[in-house]
DNA sequence: GGCCAGGTGTAAA
DNA sequence: TTTACACATGGC
């Protein structure tokens, strides 16, 4: 097992550091976030496809139950019995249909608004959440509370197995990307929490097109 | 046809 | 604490 001391992941490091995360290839995600649809989308895209997520986020939005207003669209959800015929695009449907209502209601019954939510809710709160993991729940502080910590999914993880550098544990992985990220406050006016949105993003970006270090740190 | 996708909860050993 | 499995559609 590798770590952070290791010198393999020190040279890694070193070179990282150098990758200009704000340019290049790569997209912003959740453009438009902080929104309620990055907690509908967080729970959607569980173990599913973005572009699936897609299709699934524009059902609820022709049905008018998701709208850019976001206290309206909480309050939409938080009052129907069953969204399933609208997400089946992207799967787990009766599960994600009744936990993303239960989701609702309780942002509603516990903070009484989107707004409250966003300001005050905590890790240990989501994480109670039904059908809200880790990774679930640090995606919606990240990108719809705006908070300074980074997601770490199934891409970072194999981005640093295909380096020869394994961590299984979420929070380990999660720690070795953030001191990376960390490294990229040399951008001065940008917020540390929008560098973690935008690494994150990035090292899926890559890691989908099966693309190496080389490449990744060209761009 | 089989495998995988920006996971999570539950049950059993 | 670890492992196995269900959940379900859609793209390649």
């Amino acid at each position: 097992m590798n770590n952070i001391g290791d010198i393999d992941s020190m040279w890694l490091l070193e070179r990282l550091k150098g990758l200009d995360l704000l340019r290049g290839f790569g997209e912003w995600w959740w453009e438009g976030a902080p929104s309620f649809l990055v907690v509908c989308g967080a729970v959607l895209v569980q173990n599913s496809r973005w572009e699936a997520v897609q299709a699934s986020l524009n059902n609820l939005k022709t049905a008018h139950i998701l709208s850019d207003d976001d206290e309206q669209s909480l309050d939409n959800l938080s009052k129907c019995a069953s969204i399933e015929s609208f997400i089946t695009p992207s799967g787990l449907y009766r599960q994600k249909s009744a936990r993303l209502i239960a989701i609702a209601r309780a942002i509603v019954a516990d903070f009484g608004s989107f707004g409250a939510f966003r300001s005050e809710v905590s890790r240990e709160w989501l994480l109670a959440q039904k059908g809200i993991g880790k990774e679930s729940a640090d995606s919606i502080l990240n990108y719809a509370c705006e908070r300074e910590i980074m997601v770490v999914d199934r891409y970072s993880y194999k981005l640093l197995c295909g380096l020869g550098i394994e961590i299984e544990e979420y929070e380990e992985l999660q720690a070795w990307f953030m001191d990376l990220g960390d490294t990229q406050r040399l951008y001065g006016e940008i917020k540390l929490a929008k560098i973690y949105a935008r690494y994150h993003g990035k090292i899926v970006e890559f890691s989908k097109r099966k693309m190496s270090l080389d490449t990744l740190i060209a761009h």
